[in-house]
Parts: C-alpha cells; structure tokens; sequence
DNA sequence: ATGAAAGCGCTAACAG
DNA sequence: CTGTTAGCGCTTTCAT
C-alpha cells in the first residue's frame, strides 16, 4: 500500500561527502570543533538527502528519552490548558516532548500513571496531584533515581522537589477579608473532602481574616465536598437546612461555588445581598454565571512556564532552590457581582 | 546529589540464570518457543531485580517509537477532556505513549506541530483540525511514509485517512427544526469565519431545514466569526442593529451562544420569547449560563475510544475501511429553556 | 527450546 | 579539526 522511501541516516551522509560518520554527527549538532565549512556542507546535504536524526538511536546512546511527563488531576479548565501552553513553549525551546495524563483526581490512577511514567523512562516529571492526594510515595521512585520532579499548584511539601503556587494562605484571607467588609458575619467554607495543602492553605487563609476580624470561627459553617458542579448543589442543601442561615461563601472553587449559587437562586435566596459569594480559580463558568462571581485569577501560563523552567534547570544541573523550595506565582482577586452587597451595614 | 542504582539489563538477568540474554528477551515478551519453567524463573528474577525493560533501545531495534502524537485545538473543554481520557485507555492498552499538543485553533501552530511530530516518528497521529486549517498538505509528509493518520471531530475528507464524527449535517438541521417547531421564522446562524467541514455541514443542516420548512435562507442572517465568547458578544450587536429583528439563532457552538446571549440581554432583548438559541457542544457553561442554552451533546469518551482503536487496527493492519472511509458517532440534542418560547405562534 | 552473533543509528572517548 | 572504535540494550535471523 505504501513505498516509503529508505530513511537517510548520517552514514549516507557520510559516505556522500567521503568524511566520518562521527563528523556529520557533531556538524549536525553543531559541536565548536567543527571546521565551519564542512557544517555547512553537512548541513546543506543532510537538507537535500531528506535527513532526519533519529532520536531513539541518540537517547539510547545518551541514556535518556528526552520526555518529560505530565501528570494532572484534570484537563478541563482554561487555567490548565494554559498551564500546558506555558509548558510546551518552555519544553519544546528545550527539546523536549511532553507525554500527558489526567488523573481524574483519583489517586489509584495517579498511582498507576506514576508507574507508567517511570517504566517510560522520562526524563522528568511535572506534576499536581490529585484532590485527594495525601502522601508522594508513588513518586519515590524518581526521587531515588535522581529523576527530577517538580510540582506546580496542587503541590506536595518535599524539599527534594521544587514547587510552583501561588500564595494561597494571602489570597485566601483576602477573598475573606473582602466578604468580611461587605458585611459577611457568617461565612460559610466550602472545601474540599480530604485537605490537600492547597486545600489547607486556603482553609488557614480563612481563618485567619475571622481572627483579624474579630469573627469566631464556627466548624459548624465548614462544608467538605468533593468540588464537583453537582457536589456545590449538595453544599446549596447543606445551608438552606442551616438554622442560622449564613450570609456569605466562600469556596475554594469556582465549580462548587457556580452550582451552589443556581441551586440557592432556585430556592429564592437572593445573591449577594442574603448570601454573598467567592470562588477560586476564575474558571469560565465564573464569568457565565449570574451574578458573576468573585474569585481569584492567576495566570496559568506563567506557572506552566515557572515549572517547566525549573525542570529544565534541574536536568542541566543548573538550578539554585530558594529557600523552602518554592516559587510563588502572584494572584489577583477579582471582584464581581457575586460578592457586592448593595446594603452596607 | 543522587545516587541511581544501576539499571538492570537482559544480560544481568541472563548471567543471573545462566542463560542467553535473547532467551530472556524471549522470555519477558512471552514468546510462545520457550519453556514455560524458564519463563517463569526469568519472569520472577526481573521482578526481583527490580529490572524495567529499556524501551528506547528495544524501539530502536524495533524501528517504532511506540509514540502517538495527538494534535487538537484546544484543551479546554470537558468534551476534549473525555475523548482523550478514551484515547488514552485504548492506547495504554495497545502499549503506545501519547504526546498531546494544541493548535489552540492556529493553522501555523499547527503546521509547525506536525513538524515536529514528523521529527519525533511518532508511529501514528490522531487529528482534530484547527478552525481554520482549509487543507492538510502539511500531513502529507505522514501519507507518504504509510505513517497511519485518523481524523475526529473536526475532520479533513480524505480517502486515506479515517474519520470519526458525528452527523454534523443531520445534528444542525435537528436543532435548527426545533427552532422552527418553537415559532422561529427568521433564524440566524452564527458560523465559523472560515467554512471547515464541520462548520459546512451545520450550515447546510440549517439550510435543509430551512428549506423543508418554507423558510427563504437569508444570507444576511448568517453571522461569521471566530467563535469566542467575546465574538458573540460582537455577533450580538450584530443583531442588534439588523434593521428586521431575527426571532431565533443558531450557533454552531456554545462559547459564541452564551456570548451572545449575555449581551442581548443587557439590552434587554427577553431570552427565548424574543429570540431563541441554541448551540453546540454542550460546554459546561451551557447549563450554566441563564437561560441554559439548548445545544447538541456528544460522547467524547466514545470518539476517543473510536479514533485510537482504528489507528491501533491500522498499525496491525487490521483495519477495514468502512464506505467513505468515515465513522460516525450518535449525538443527541438537549433542549433547555433557551430554546422554549411560551407563547406558541 | 536455546544460543551466537549481528546490527538498529547514533555519540563519545581517544588518538591523531 | 577529523577519524577510529566501541557500545548504548534490545531483537532477530540462523544455527543447533
């Protein structure tokens, strides 16, 4: 069916220009020992003959794959699809190629895909855990190996693995502090079911901007869902059957927030000025809903950028942790209609 | 810094046992010639040796690279997130890798992509076009070395490469006979500024309808954009200012719809009693927006599913070629209340 | 059922 | 600056 011609490799090369394999290949890779004429030429032939290195033969020599897995809770969201944007422009500058899987926030599939990866042999591992992720043994492996491991937004503490996130404890006592001057005094938490330390984090955030504020904290107004469209309508349940109904939210995602606030709309809560709220993550769904919800934004492509950068650094030997390991990526609140009480107490 | 143990190979095993490293080999891939006793003790020592098979140096022999490269558009949809999960299981099972790179819906993005996953020898490629990708030369270079290519979704017609899609023609005039069958008498269809495939065949399903209907097609209704919730916004001030106010619109996807919607009713156009919409895709922000929009759903799960095992059939040359080369895949419209006048004509 | 040997295409000492 | 040589770890004839 069909004829594909012979592939060149650099001994056609070789042999077309009477010179040593060995010099077409470190003209091809542009090594300084090489006279400057006979790159050329070798570069001008390798054009004409239709050559194409071939890189299992140059990662077997060289022991390594050049892949660098990817491994997230989830695909769907315009921050990650950001994320990987960043990613790949850092990584393919690099030549690298990037190998991807989603977890669907199962930890038995991130567990499996761990596994995959290392019999994979890549070369690297960019990863953000899983909702309810709660230790890194999985990841061992590479640890013991020497192959480096970098973290991005749902990181795990290890000092032996950079991570890239943003100041969740800050942004989320800010969103809370935000509630609280539009007059929130009961501010319902929803969170996710196991605490990642993302989830923590936000949960300390919280807190905190109560203390601050002179607000006891109330356990009774802590909601722990799986953070789903669907587990944020559940959530809607939990409050309306509250008997001191509460007058603000904040969840620590967009999507719970979103399918809270239809199903409290439906029940005839007014949004904001009975029940104020908050997301996280500034999804799309945020903007779509109505009111448009208060959230926080920050940029994924720069993170995907951060983290693969310092993958790159870590493969050449080149990079210096700071201290605590830890890059932190700047956020914004962004403020809608979700959270803008018209009556001022 | 790191100290990796040794990497085990076929030949520890072999002198191990005190037998040949191609018995092992045999061995580990199950080969039916060799003794079941030995077979187990090679099975059992790799494990206890802790050896992992070196997939570049067995590609390298092999002449296969075991990789397959997926090309979308754009990551950021539940809909992409599901055909990838299907791929992903269906390729996992077959033993490929999969690298993933987005287009985000830029045809020389997406020229260069293909470039590199030429260089790379990925052993098969799964392609959903970017919008405006018009023809597929810059895939030819895969036809011609025999590497198998398999279209979705948005598809290129070609008789040497399959395709797996849904009616795109049959799903548009379903939706657009709902309209009709709501009161609709002046639709305007929000369509893609350059015609691919997928953007033709909703055109002429809106036609047809139109047609069987007794409804004039009015190319003054037809709205060309690039798809954006932003260009719906644009599209929406379209409308506004047409001097014959439409009663209906049909967009062929969600993002431009609830743009569209959103900034009607700002102007205080009543959504569906003044004009109707519908969209397609079923993005999450169609059951978000209010009201929630009608819109055509697909399983992505089972395209991804679709698309990778006629490529796995393909490199086992194990495919058979359906009449027009091409797969198609249920869909199912989903009415919600954008769509539902009151007050029948 | 097993072994010997060659080679996939490239790179990296080392020597000149 | 260039060539020689060896080998990365595996698979696969071809023997036995």
């Amino acid at each position: 069916m069909d004829t594909p011609e012979k592939e060149i490799t650099i001994y056609d090369i070789a042999r077309h220009l009477n010179i040593s394999a060995a010099t077409v290949s470190r003209a091809l890779m542009d090594h300084p020992s090489v006279n400057v004429n006979t790159k050329q030429k070798v570069q001008e032939t390798a054009q004409q003959m239709g050559y194409r290195s071939n890189h299992l033969a140059s990662n077997l020599r060289k022991k390594r794959s050049n892949i660098i897995g990817l491994v997230v809770g989830n695909l769907d969201s315009s921050f990650m699809t950001n994320i990987i944007v960043g990613i790949e422009k850092v990584l393919s500058e690099a030549n690298y190629n990037l190998i991807i899987s989603q977890s669907l926030d199962n930890i038995g599939k991130e567990i499996k895909i761990a596994r995959a990866m290392y019999n994979n042999r890549v070369d690297g591992l960019l990863v953000s855990l899983a909702y309810d992720t709660e230790n890194a043994e999985h990841f061992e492996s590479f640890v013991k190996r020497g192959i480096p491991l970098v973290y991005f937004d749902r990181i795990f503490p290890d000092n032996n693995c950079p991570g890239v996130e943003i100041d969740n404890v800050k942004a989320a006592y800010e969103i809370t502090e935000h509630l609280i001057q539009q007059g929130c005094k009961r501010i319902v938490h929803v969170t996710a079911y196991r605490l990642s330390s993302v989830a923590l984090d936000r949960f300390n955030g919280y807190k905190q901007a109560l203390l601050d504020y002179n607000i006891p904290f109330d356990e009774s107004l802590v909601i722990y869902t799986h953070l789903g469209i669907e587990d944020g309508v559940q959530a809607a349940q939990t409050i309306l059957a509250m008997p001191n109904r509460p007058d603000g939210v904040f969840a620590i995602n967009d999507a719970s927030a979103v399918g809270c606030i239809k199903e409290l709309k439906k029940a005839g809560v007014k949004i904001p000025d009975d029940i104020a709220f908050a997301g996280f993550n500034n999804d799309s769904i945020a903007s779509i809903v109505e009111p448009g919800l208060t959230t926080v934004n920050y940029k994924g492509y720069e993170m995907g950028e951060m983290a693969a950068q310092i993958l790159v650094d870590k493969l050449n030997n080149n990079y210096t942790p700071p201290a605590g390991n830890k890059l932190i990526l700047k956020s914004e609140l962004v403020v809608r209609e979700s959270s803008q009480k018209k009556k001022r107490k």
